[in-house]
DNA sequence: TTCTATGTGTAACATTTGTTACCTTTTAAA
DNA sequence: TTTAAAAGGTAACAAATGTTACACATAGAA
């Protein structure tokens, strides 16, 4: 772990912090596709991820779900740190994207880091920071785009995010993260097709146009 | 200035920072109806709300506008904040809602009192995490609501933001905040008020249903 | 008063998205 | 091998939203 731990990170923290996340992490690996924290639940560590993918979606009473965004190695989740900080319930949804390796901080520590080391400091605004530009991003694309725009954009980062342009989906899961129909996403994905920007098989696609 | 700040922000910060801000804010008034942040433009100062109001909204490169939500007394806003802290140009607009005094703090004094005070602090994470929830509200509200349902609560939350349950709006105006045009608008104003919720007037209109 | 800009009402139609239904193909379990 | 479940294709239709066009009302300027 320590090895992963200072390749994701010795670039931003110190060697005093390192030692000390080091002492007190708990260390995961956790496969794909598990779902490591949903709504209604409470957290209080908070993650750093040393390697792979976490989603994160919204998810409303009705259980209705959208992806925000993608969390990867170097990242934390900041509206984790709202649910530690404040004690409240999660009101999101996170879901291993690939295999994942993380490290666990009690909350604790997160405040007495705040004032021991500027580079923790640092690292948590600008968690908050990224974090806040992505959600704006995710408002964008709901609100000033049309489906088809949308669709394409998510499989271009999902391809990113995997590192591989080709994608293990079906057309449910898709139209889950959008917060749409099977059909509809079938429908796009037909027409994306025939654009020559992807090339459709059964329970995987390859994004073409990257 | 003084007598308001204690107003505000006597409840969350101690005296002494209180001297503070005092001492290096520049106490700001402005009318209803300005901008006083646009896209494209830098920020170096954090402003506190003392009183009034101030909407916040998301524009993007074709100049499309979407709400966020509004500022009040006691709030501070997180995107300027990453403006600040990044040096980078805003990806929002602010627009006063109501004539609204506060109280511009340079960025430099935003670290300095993170270390020395734990209520700022304080202050400074609540304030992320009530923008990250207003976030995830404004991506609720596009993502899984509809037309009618949306234009409903914006009415009340302005007529509530207000104090006033007659607001001075027009149709186009309506339109431009929640990112769709006129007609549409106009179409469900009218059945809002035949269903009783809402009465029409011209360049007005006042909220019924609270 | 007349003129003009702005605001509002509404019809008619286009487009996008959502829903239902039913079919075929593929995979894996029995 | 048979069978059931899951995945995907597609038609037909419904609903929501967007667009264009035009009429009319109102307020304020000339």
């Amino acid at each position: 772990m320590k090895e992963k731990l200072y390749d994701a990170y010795s670039f931003i923290f110190e060697e005093e912090l390192l030692n000390e996340i080091f002492e007190v992490g708990t260390n995961k690996f956790i496969p794909a596709g598990e779902t490591i924290l949903n709504v209604e639940e409470y957290v209080t560590s908070i993650p750093l991820l040393l390697d792979g993918a976490i989603k994160i979606s919204r998810v409303d009473n009705d259980g209705d779900e959208l992806l925000l965004y993608f969390l990867e190695r170097g990242d934390t989740c900041a509206v984790t740190l709202t649910c530690c900080l404040e004690r409240s319930k999660s009101e999101i949804k996170a879901v291993t994207e690939k295999e994942t390796r993380l490290v666990m901080i009690p909350v604790e520590k997160m405040e007495e880091w705040i004032i021991k080391y500027k580079s923790w400091r640092t690292f948590i605004f600008q968690s908050y920071n990224l974090r806040l530009k992505e959600m704006l991003d995710a408002i964008d694309s709901v609100a000033f785009f049309r489906m088809d725009k949308r669709l394409l954009q998510y499989l271009q980062d999902k391809a990113k995010i995997n590192q591989n342009e080709t994608l293990q989906v079906t057309h449910q899961e898709i139209a889950y993260d959008l917060h749409t129909s099977r059909v509809v996403i079938s429908r796009l994905l037909k027409t994306l097709e025939m654009d020559g920007k992807i090339s459709l098989r059964r329970n995987s696609l390859v994004v073409l146009d990257l």
